[in-house]
DNA sequence: CGCCAGGTGGGAT
DNA sequence: ATCCCACATGGC
């Protein structure tokens, strides 16, 4: 796949949307070096957070008016009324559910300090927070910490299903368990950034290809699919 | 119009 | 543990 689609620049970063070495939406590919600061981290944590069942062109929007109201931060958001908030993150859908996970996520990176001493909050810590689970604890750890997590979702399931490597109804840590049991990882990558790759590049094929009612013909994968 | 999108938590069984 | 549901907007 990567082959197919090539580097994907995960994870976007709007506030650096259009400079050099970032496109128009953020993305920069073959860099690996984000993010690199405390601003940028609180923002891939809040795109995950407001991702959630959601495209990602929906919270582009709600990004964009949290960074020019200045509310891109957890002490912002910790300290201003929930309505406001709300309002604010509308386009993202739930948003009165995403407002207080928002606000429980800034109360807990205040209190820990994350961000000032770029300490991981580690996955145990984010699984504590009401509204982060492991897919939202998962993307923080690999996309704004840089750690080795590698991140399930729908579509994850949905291509290992058909490739026939899953049945189908295995829980979000056996699948996991799936990519991070084996041992052919090309050596050219680190571990991070081959699962920063691979994620992205599984949510770029499954809007090509593998969507809900499936693109075969073009494929890249087509050869070990049951499908196709 | 209907269906889907880079899930999570709560409640019943 | 495992199912079922609410949560909500915008794009196609």
């Amino acid at each position: 796949m990567y082959a197919f689609y090539g580097p994907r620049g995960w994870w976007p970063v709007r506030t650096k949307a259009g400079i050099p070495g970032f496109d128009s939406r953020g993305y920069h590919k073959g860099d690996y070096s984000l993010p690199q600061s405390p601003g940028e981290v609180f923002e891939i944590v809040t795109g995950a957070i407001l991702t959630q069942n959601t495209s990602w062109k929906n919270v582009e929007k709600t990004i964009e008016e949290l960074k020019q109201k200045d509310m891109l931060s957890p002490h912002a958001l910790a300290g201003s009324d929930p309505g406001d908030i709300a309002r604010l993150i509308r386009s993202s859908g739930y948003y009165n559910q995403k407002t207080k996970k928002l606000i429980n996520t800034s109360l807990y990176f205040l209190k820990e300090k994350f961000l000032e001493t770029s300490l991981s909050p580690g996955r145990t810590g984010l699984l504590s927070v009401w509204g982060i689970g492991p897919e939202t604890a998962d993307s923080i750890l690999l996309y704004a910490f840089g750690e080795p997590f590698f991140v399930v979702d729908a579509y994850t399931k949905r291509l290992l299903t058909r490739l026939g490597c899953i049945s189908g109804n295995e829980s979000y840590d056996e699948v996991q368990k799936y990519f991070t049991a084996r041992k052919k990882i090309p050596e050219a990558l680190p571990l991070v950034h081959y699962y920063n790759e691979y994620h992205a590049l599984i949510v770029e094929h499954a809007k090509q290809h593998c969507r809900k009612n499936p693109i075969c013909p073009g494929c890249p994968v087509k050869r070990i699919c049951r499908y196709g």
